[in-house]
Order: C-alpha cells, then structure tokens, then sequence
DNA sequence: TCCTATAAAATAATAATTATCCTCTAAAAA
DNA sequence: TTTTTAGAGGATAATTATTATTTTATAGGA
C-alpha cells in the first residue's frame, strides 16, 4: 500500500524503515539538504546514522529516484525525481520552487545551431520570491 | 599593460605574481576546477600553495571577477565573469562550453506569471558534444 | 627607498563525505 | 511459518575538501 515502498522495490533497493522514511520527509519538503534532512529524520528514528542518511542517498540517486539540486551559494538539495522542470532559489529566504518550463523549443534551437544534442538541463534562477518582495 | 593587473586593482586587490598566474591559467582554460588548475599553476609556479590558490579563487569570486559554475556529476569549475550566459556540459568527454541566449523574454513571462523577480539565472545544459557524436 | 597593509607559504584545524567492519533484517525460498 | 542470505544499518575510522592560523614576504603608495 505505501507507493515508497513499491518506488524502491521497482529500482532493486530494499524497502527499509530508513529509506521509507528519508522519502517521507523529502517528499514533504520537496527539496531539502542532507543537514535538514539528517535532523529531521533523528527525530522520528532516533538511532539513524548520517552514514546511512549519505549510503542511501547516493544509491537512490544512482538509480534514477533522487536528484541533487546544485545550487549557487547554498547547499545542494535532495528531491524526488519528476519531469524536467527548472527551480526558482530565493535569495532572500532560501526557499526553492519548482517552475515547469517548456524547454523543448530551446534543446531543438540549440542542437540544431550548435551540433550539441541535450539530454539533460539544470536550471535554477535565483531571485526574490513573492513573499520575500 | 597587462590587463589582470588592471582588473584585479579595479577591484581593490593587489596583483600579485600568484593572482596574475591563477587568471592566466583561468582564462587560457576558459573554465577549469581547483585540482586542475592547481596541478597546472604548479608547472609555472612550484612553490604555490594550494591554500592560496582557495583564498584567491574566494576573494576574486567576492568581488565578482570569477564565477563558480556548479556541475551535474563534475567538481566545480570557475570562469572569468562575463555577461549572462549558459553552460554546456558533453557528458562523454566533459568539455564544457559556453552559450549565450537571451533570457530576457524568459525572465519577463516568470517575474509576471510567478512574481518571483529573477535576478541571475544558472544554466547547464548537458548533452553529447559536436566532437562526441 | 621606505612603510604598511595585505598576501603567501606552511601547516593545523575543521567540515564533508566515504569506507570499513560487524551486526541485523528484508524478503525470497523452503 | 521458519530459515537463509544478500544487502542494509550503525558506529566509527579514514579520506577528501576547505578554511583558519601564524609567520614571513612583498605590492604599491608615501
């Protein structure tokens, strides 16, 4: 019944307490660093070990489940992964917004002038959010 | 007549034999990471510290003469600052190239729909290079 | 040329990440 | 349901990356 647990069963990767429980609170922050996330998770699993946080972090990031988010002046951030789509950073409170952009006209534009075929973008703007202004 | 030596005073930092080599190698490269430049400004400069190569990529990033450009699945690399520009990465051989687009119109359509005001944009693109194919 | 603020070198300290080793458990098989 | 075992977790050591400290040297203005 919990999709977390098929998710990584569908990769190849154990279902453990630890990882269902990264997930939960990735997916309730939708994006967080490893720091955030360690302390978050010690409070409901108390025992877990920052070694483990980076051990399965790194695996579900090698099977295509995670994504790291590099950003400018901050660390990076952990999400689940969906479509292609850029972020907003905040440069005021930090926060991080996804923002679905049609980016299919640019890669054709792109591949074609520049002999360059895209498979992948990182996008991140960084700016002043609504809040924030 | 050296025109790092200008640049650098312009931005209130003394150019010192160590800073003039690091820019040389910098823009002879175009972009490059901490190792690689280390390694290289070693041939020129064997007495160079590794600490001074950090303190001088930070405090010229400061004051905006070097750009750090965060990559997917790659060290940092740091370029000369210049006008707004994208980044693509070939995943093959890990050249990485620069792209100037305009973000104007792109900018205009977030800052209206989303009110979020962008003020720098991040931009890399990864794909297989014109040579890689 | 002489001062002085700043930089460089060497290296210690800290922070971030990965590896190791032993114990434990998820999940498939009996 | 119990057993089996490959893989995972916990603790911590090791490694890697970056920053801080201290002393000596020098860029650049007076």
């Amino acid at each position: 019944m919990n999709t977390f647990t098929d998710i990584l069963r569908t990769h190849n990767l154990k279902a453990t307490p630890q990882r269902l429980t990264i997930l939960q609170v990735i997916s309730k922050y939708g994006h967080i660093n490893i720091d955030t996330l360690y302390s978050e998770i010690k409070d409901q699993f108390s025992s877990i070990s920052l070694a483990t946080i980076y051990k399965n972090i790194n695996s579900m990031t090698e099977v295509g489940l995670l994504a790291e988010v590099k950003l400018p002046n901050a660390k990076s951030v952990y999400e689940i992964v969906k479509e292609g789509h850029a972020h907003l950073k905040c440069e005021v409170c930090g926060t991080i917004e996804d923002l679905t952009i049609d980016t299919n006209s640019i890669f054709t534009t792109i591949s074609d002038e520049h002999h360059f075929k895209i498979n992948h973008s990182d996008v991140v703007l960084s700016g002043i959010c609504k809040n924030c202004q």
